[in-house]
DNA sequence: AGGTTAATAT
DNA sequence: AATATTAACC
C-alpha cells in the first residue's frame, strides 16, 4: 500500500479511504470494529500483534492516518507500546476497561482520545477528525507525509465551501493561523477550544450520545484536565464531549473576531468563535466570520450538526480597530464612508453596516472626547507636540476676534448646514473636524497603546496624502462674506505657520460643510442662527426656518 | 444605493 | 453601562 502526497491530493470524499490501522487483541472485536469502520469507507488494516504493527508503521508509517489501538490490561504491553512509538500517528486508544488510571494513561502518553468499547459507529465515525486536527496542528515540518495531503484536501474543501458558505473557510485561516503558532501552549489549547475533533459524539449532536454515555462525561472531563497537565506539546489532546467549561483559560483574544451566536437550547450555548488573521492571505484573505466546526463532508449523517450561523458579532478587537483607523486616515474624512473604509480594510466578513456602525460610534466617540476634558487640556499640548502631527485643531486658540457672541466652551454640532446645497455659500463656521479624528483619545478604550496614542490612532506621523498636514486656518475662502465668521480676518496672519494651499482650504471648507458634526475648533464659535439666516436672506438662498431649528 | 442616525438588543 | 446590530430615515 503506497501512499504518496499525491495520490491523496485530489481527496475528494475525504474522509473516504482514510487509512486506518486497528490493532486488537481478539479476532471478534477487530473483525467488528473493522466492519463498522470500512461501513464507512475506511480503509482498514488489521494487526493483532502490537510488534507487527509497530514495524507496519517503522517501515512505512506514512502509509496510515489514524490508529484505533486496543489497551488490553492482560497484556505485557497493552498496546502503550505502540502508543509510544506512533507520536505522529493519532492514535486512538480503546478498552472495555474504564478505569480512569488507565485512560489518564493513554491520554498522557500521547493518544488523541480513548474511546471505551463497545465502539459505536457514532464513535467509529468521526475518527477522521483526528487527522485532520493533527494536520492541522503539527508543525508542517513535524507533520507526517500522509498528513499534508489531508491537510491540504480540507483546505481546498474548505476553500470551495467558501462560495456559499463564507463562515466555513473562516475555519481554515484559523487552522492556519492555529498551525503557525502551534508552539505556543496557549494558542494550542485555545485551539482546542475552538476546534475540537473529537471521535465521541458532541453534546451537540443530540441525544445520542447519552445511550453510550455511562460516566462518558465525566470521565472525558477528567482526562481533559489531567492531559493538558501532561502532554507538553506534539500530541494534543482533543477535548471531546464536554463542551464546558475550566477547559479553558483562554488567552485573550488578539485577532479580530467576529462570533457566531447559534440558537441552541439556552444552557449550551454552541458559540464558536474565529480568529481572523488579518496577515492571512489565504483564501479569502481575511476573514472575520466564523464557522461551527462542523466538517461539511465528514461522515454525513454524524456531522449533521446544523450550520445554524445566526448573526455575526463583529468583535472590534484594537487590531481591527485598528485597522479601521487607518483606512479612515488613508481616506481622510470627507471620504471616510462606509463602504470606502470597507474596502480599504479588507476584512472579510466584515459588512458596511458594520462599518458604518463602528464609524459611528467613533465619531461620537470623538465628539465626546472633544466635550470633555480636552477642551480644557488642549491649549497646553499644542505647542508641545501636536503641530506637526496634523494639528488636529486649529492653531487659533483664543482668537481676539471681536464678536459679541461668547465661545460655548462645549460647541454645538449644528445639523442645519444642508450639505452640498450650497458651498461657497454657506457660512463655514464649523471648522474642519478631520484633524479632530486623530486626537489622541484616552478615553476610547480600545486604545491599546496608551502611551502612544498617536500611532494607535491612526499614525499621524505618516503624511496623509488626502489631507495635508497643515496647521489648520480658519481663514478659509469661501466665507468672505458671511458675517458670521468676521471674527477670522481678525487673526493676525503671522500666527499661522503657514499658510495653507487652496486645496487644502478647499478641503478643509469642505469638510467642515459636509461633517457638521465634528467639533469646532477652540476658539470658534457657531454663528448665531439669525446671522445664518441673514446671510442666507442675503444671498437669495431660500430657507425654511422650521427646518433649521429642527436639530 | 448608501450614509447617517435612532432604536433596540446583548 | 458599553457596544454591536437593526431599523428607519434621508
Amino acid at each position: 500500500m503506497v501512499c504518496t502526497a499525491n495520490d491523496l491530493q485530489g481527496w475528494k470524499d475525504f474522509p473516504k479511504g482514510l487509512r486506518v490501522l486497528l490493532l486488537q487483541g481478539d479476532n471478534n472485536s477487530a473483525s467488528e470494529i473493522r466492519a463498522k469502520l470500512e461501513s464507512m469507507d475506511y480503509n482498514v488494516s488489521t494487526f493483532y500483534n502490537e510488534n507487527e504493527a509497530l514495524s507496519a508503521i517503522s517501515s512505512s508509517s506514512k502509509d496510515f492516518h489514524v490508529a484505533v489501538v486496543e489497551v488490553s490490561i492482560s497484556c505485557p504491553h497493552g498496546g502503550f507500546k505502540f502508543l509510544e512509538n506512533a507520536k505522529d500517528l493519532p492514535t486512538i486508544m480503546t478498552s472495555n476497561s474504564r478505569c480512569i488510571n488507565t485512560m489518564m494513561k493513554c491520554i498522557a502518553l500521547g493518544a488523541v482520545e480513548f474511546l471505551t468499547k463497545p465502539l459505536s459507529e457514532d464513535k467509529l465515525k468521526n475518527i477522521w477528525q483526528h487527522v485532520v486536527h493533527k494536520a492541522f496542528n503539527a508543525e508542517s515540518s513535524a507533520m507526517s507525509e500522509s498528513l499534508k495531503p489531508v491537510k491540504e484536501s480540507v483546505e481546498s474543501m474548505l476553500q470551495l465551501e467558501t462560495d456559499n458558505k463564507l463562515h466555513e473557510s473562516t475555519i481554515l485561516i484559523d487552522l492556519e493561523n492555529v498551525s503557525k503558532s502551534s508552539d505556543d501552549e496557549h494558542e494550542h489549547s485555545a485551539a482546542s477550544d475552538k476546534y475540537p475533533a473529537p471521535s465521541t459524539p458532541q453534546l451537540k449532536q443530540g441525544a445520542r450520545l447519552v445511550d453510550d454515555g455511562d460516566c462518558h462525561e465525566q470521565t472525558n472531563c477528567s482526562i481533559e484536565k489531567e492531559s493538558g497537565e501532561h502532554d507538553g506539546g506534539e500530541c494534543k489532546f482533543v477535548e471531546t464531549s464536554c463542551e464546558n467549561v475550566n477547559a479553558e483559560s483562554s488567552p485573550q483574544p488578539t485577532k479580530p473576531l467576529i462570533k457566531e451566536e447559534d440558537d441552541f437550547a439556552n444552557g449550551s450555548k454552541g458559540e464558536s468563535s474565529v480568529l481572523t488573521n488579518p496577515q492571512s492571505k489565504k483564501l479569502l484573505g481575511d476573514t472575520g466570520v466564523n464557522a461551527s466546526p462542523n466538517e461539511t463532508s465528514g461522515p454525513k449523517d454524524s456531522c449533521e450538526i446544523k450550520a445554524n450561523r445566526k448573526k455575526m458579532k463583529v468583535d472590534w478587537t484594537p487590531e481591527l480597530h485598528k485597522k479601521f483607523v487607518k483606512a479612515v486616515e488613508q481616506l481622510g474624512i470627507d471620504q471616510a464612508i462606509p463602504s470606502r473604509i470597507l474596502e480599504l480594510m479588507k476584512v472579510e466578513g466584515l459588512t458596511r453596516h458594520n462599518v458604518a456602525s463602528h464609524l459611528q460610534k467613533y465619531r461620537m466617540h470623538k465628539r465626546q472626547i472633544m466635550h470633555t476634558d480636552e477642551d480644557k487640556k488642549w491649549p497646553k499640548q499644542r505647542d508641545t507636540m501636536q503641530r506637526n502631527y496634523c494639528m488636529q485643531r486649529p492653531i487659533m486658540a483664543y482668537p481676539p476676534y471681536h464678536s459679541n457672541h461668547t465661545y460655548p466652551p462645549a460647541p454645538v454640532y449644528p445639523m442645519w448646514g444642508q450639505p452640498g446645497s450650497q458651498t461657497a455659500g454657506v457660512p463655514i463656521w464649523a471648522p474642519p473636524g478631520y484633524p479632530l479624528w486623530q486626537q489622541p483619545t484616552e478615553s476610547w478604550h480600545w486604545n491599546l497603546y496608551p502611551g502612544v496614542h498617536v500611532d494607535a490612532w491612526g499614525n499621524p506621523m505618516l503624511p496623509l496624502p488626502q489631507t495635508p498636514c497643515l496647521p489648520y486656518t480658519p481663514n478659509i475662502a469661501g466665507l468672505h462674506n458671511a458675517k458670521a465668521v468676521d471674527y477670522r480676518f481678525g487673526m493676525p496672519q503671522n500666527s499661522f505657520d503657514h499658510y495653507p494651499a487652496e486645496e487644502v482650504v478647499d478641503k478643509v471648507v469642505k469638510e467642515a460643510i459636509t461633517k457638521p458634526w465634528l467639533p469646532l475648533p477652540i476658539g470658534l464659535k457657531p454663528p448665531s442662527m439669525d446671522s445664518v439666516l441673514d446671510e442666507l436672506t442675503k444671498q437669495g438662498i431660500p430657507f425654511s426656518k422650521s427646518k433649521a431649528s429642527k436639530h
